[in-house]
RNA sequence: UGCUCAGUAGUUCAGUGGUAGAAUAAUUGACUGUUAAUCAAGAGGUCGUAGGUUCGAAUCCUACCUGAGCAGCCA
């Protein structure tokens, strides 16, 4: 007898086939029992007949309780009547682990006490569609940069330098020295660029802020590509097709994930028509001007998640705002050729709220410009001398990106709250499980 | 970090000064197509913690702890 996965079953009509599983809820009367399985790779449900089995595996089928590990033996059915398509019809019961008063019901349950179990929390069915997604927005974003052209460059997730605003990096030793995690590869990937063209990277991230909304991780995934020879406009280009290639990627393999979050595919097949539109950041400015909600602001500000929110709003699709002021721009930003109040630099804002997915810029090349602004921004120049050396050895002009993992899958999924959208969140106060 | 709200049964909640409640889960029983199944039964509590007011506090007051939503910061 073949073991199968509940994925495949439509590939084993009328075959008996032998399939281990956990028990996610039961339903029976006096002579038939529906047990509800799942086995990670989907949910169905098996259909125990009295009379078609032994007494001791009916009375087993009676008794198995929620979460309890099981080898199942049976035939496959189509059946119109489950919602998957496809039922067992089981002729055999093998218990192989126990599980007495799982704590999380069908019913409904309160965020901390849910958090408190997220490790058991990741078996129910909303959680198993998002983790699915995230794995396929993480297989789409190297088939996407591998088919570009890109490497995978590796940043140190351990860094020496400890930039002006120590507050919000995560301290530690490293022997006898201070250390930091990581907050951005991103002065790697340069590097990396210099060395290789194309570059990305793909890691964990941390941020020692006490941000406590929707949208903030303590500890999250970015994807930051670099890519040497490149000006602002194609590097765009770049990330409207890599944002499409995700969100058809999700459209053609996660069908089933999308329909148990009951995620709109008309709504997602919107976000793969490109050209994305771009704003400048002036542009933005009046759009919030005339909007009387927001009529207050001025040039030089940067926005806040209301106002990101409105600008969203009044495009159908994700939107670039670009060359956003000097001021409120980090030091690497390359300056604009006839504007000095703004540097050559795009957000990318995703719709229906969810916020900037995207931060991105050309970089700045001129080392004694650099300098300056190292300077500027109170930072230790000695610590950044490996970084001025990749301008003073064959500086070219070159842009890259960061993508925030989570953000994306928050708004692919359309969840409301990005702690959903990673397996085991770090947040404000919260380091259990 | 600020503002707002909330901590009562395993869970989700009601109870706003006078005997601690419901639903659901779990347990036991009934039921041949259930989909958060249904029906019946019994069981389940240091009302976040510490003080205070009162004849009497889950309820009013003070402090603290914990969580959530929003904001700032950002991806």
């Amino acid at each position: 007898m073949k073991t199968i996965s509940i994925i495949d079953a439509k590939n084993h009509i009328g075959e008996e086939v032998k399939i281990g599983v956990w028990l996610t809820n039961k339903r029976s009367s006096g002579k038939i029992a529906f047990l509800q399985l799942r086995d990670g790779t989907a949910f169905f449900q098996g259909v125990v007949v009295k009379n078609n089995v032994s007494e001791e595996v009916f009375a087993l089928a009676k008794e198995v309780k929620q979460e309890e590990s099981l080898y199942v033996t049976g035939t496959i059915h189509e059946d119109q009547r489950s919602p998957f398509g496809y039922e067992i019809e089981l002729s055999g019961i093998e218990k192989v682990g126990a599980s007495e008063n799982y704590p999380i019901s069908p019913k409904e349950h309160g965020v901390d006490f849910l958090m408190d179990h997220r490790h058991l929390w990741l078996r129910s069915k909303r959680q198993f569609a998002v983790m699915k997604i995230r794995n396929e927005v993480i297989r789409a974003t190297y088939e996407f940069f591998n088919k570009e052209g890109f490497i995978k460059i590796d940043a140190p997730i351990l860094t020496g330098s400890a930039p002006e605003g120590t507050t919000e990096l995560f301290h530690t030793k490293y022997f006898d020295k201070d250390a930091y995690l990581s907050q951005s590869g991103q002065l790697y990937e340069e590097a990396g660029a210099m060395a290789y063209g194309k570059v990305f990277s793909f890691g964990p991230t941390f941020r020692a802020e006490k941000s406590k909304t929707r949208r903030h991780l303590i500890e999250f995934w970015m994807i930051e590509p670099e890519m040497a020879f490149m000006h602002q406009e194609e590097s765009l280009e770049i990330q409207e097709r890599y944002i499409a290639f995700l969100v058809q990627s999700i459209i053609d393999n996660c069908t089933y994930e999308l329909g148990i979050l009951e995620r709109d595919v008309a709504v997602l097949k919107k976000y793969t028509e490109l050209p994305y539109p771009r704003i400048s950041y002036d542009e933005a400015i009046e759009m919030l001007q005339k909007s009387g909600e927001f009529s207050d602001i001025e040039w030089g500000v940067d926005f806040g998640s209301p106002e990101e929110t409105y600008l969203a709003e009044h495009f159908s699709k994700p939107v670039f705002v670009v060359n956003y002021p000097k001021a409120i721009k980090p030091f690497y930003m390359k300056p604009h050729p006839t504007r000095a109040d703004v540097v050559i630099c795009a957000d990318l804002l995703a719709p229906e709220g969810y916020g900037e997915i995207i931060g991105g810029s050309e970089r700045a090349t001129d080392p004694a410009f650099l300098e300056t602004q190292i300077e500027k921004a109170g930072l230790n120049k000695d610590d950044y001398q490996w970084y001025l050396d990749l301008r003073r050895y064959g500086s070219v002009p070159h842009s890259g990106f960061g993508l925030g993992l989570e953000r994306a899958i928050t708004w692919l999924t359309g969840e409301e709250h990005i702690r959903e959208a990673i397996p085991f969140p770090r947040l404000l106060n919260r380091i259990y499980p």
